[in-house]
DNA sequence: CGAAATTAGTACGAACACGTATCATAATGT
DNA sequence: ACATTATGATACGTGTTCGTACTAATTTCG
């Protein structure tokens, strides 16, 4: 955060299709299309993502704080997020062993159910957008998509403390 | 959709960092770094958004439904960011021309003078993401971006008519 | 022309995102 | 030991996302 020019000319130089435009697209594109195919289901995309990491780290302790961080999101969501899937019996809130003022996050039968269902759907979805490249681009691609997921995350958590 | 093969395994052959993953964690990292940003001027990332496009398009006739296209969003949630725009007279509501159902839009005094506050941000925000890569990586990979998120974007579209 | 289908906009409701505040528990320092 | 600080979870309020349903205006077509 040092630019000092904040001419609305300076607009005009840059490149017409803009990365926060493209990656605003591209993720409710993805999003839209996977919250339709899942919508059979009773499952929403957020939901699936917490079944997804509940299902993939059944060994360890997930705490709602743990879950947040996996999901880049916030305490707040993930509490309102579980409260729904709690009520539908898909997961289930345990004391912590260690620390009472946690919760562990339990997935249960119903919940690897829905999971594997929706795995399906979302296997097929990322094959499709990922054909759109050639396998080499794709291997250069995700390695961009992490560098700049790393920097977009970066830049999250300095503006937080800053 | 095509994919039948519904066993979990199949996960386990797929590479660590999936794109959809990939693809949440930078837009949740870039828009909530965003937001931080112009929490000053009392604007959301959405609503400076709508702001660069009235803008940009301000010799045009724009209709909320053109913003919804625009924006990769929907007409539900054009109305509703618009209402709380409107009312802090940043926009206005103007009666279409040659269609009496249309409105247009139309950004105010007010507007873009938030709009021009917020640009600043933006572009330091962009050119902060941008930076971690080189000149020479950096249009290749906007060409992948536009061709994933034109991708996702044909996905969204084929599900909704499916 | 006039009925049927389409389109623009909005109201309403459920789900999600997230800031602020609150309460309980844990960790830390002296 | 005990006051301070930090952390885990949640309640609450505002804004965003989007499906369904509805009204009004336009277009299409017989």
């Amino acid at each position: 955060m040092n630019r000092s020019s904040h001419s609305p000319e300076s607009q005009a130089t840059r490149p017409q299709k803009r990365f926060p435009l493209l990656l605003r697209s591209a993720w409710f594109g993805l999003n839209q299309s996977f919250r339709i195919y899942l919508k059979p289901f009773g499952l929403t995309p957020d939901q699936f993502t917490v079944l997804r990491w509940l299902y993939e780290k059944k060994g360890e302790c997930i705490r709602p704080t743990d879950l947040a961080k996996l999901m880049s999101s916030d305490n707040n969501t993930i509490t309102s997020i579980i409260n729904r899937m709690e009520t539908n019996g898909w997961v289930k809130r345990s004391p912590h062993i260690h620390d009472q003022r946690a919760k562990q996050l339990v997935i249960q039968e119903a919940g690897e159910a829905l999971y594997f269902k929706g795995q399906a759907v979302a296997h097929t979805l990322e094959d499709e957008i990922m054909n759109s490249l050639s396998e080499a681009e794709r291997l250069m691609y995700l390695e961009f998509m992490h560098k700049v997921s790393r920097a977009c995350l970066d830049s999250r958590d300095a503006s937080r403390t800053a």
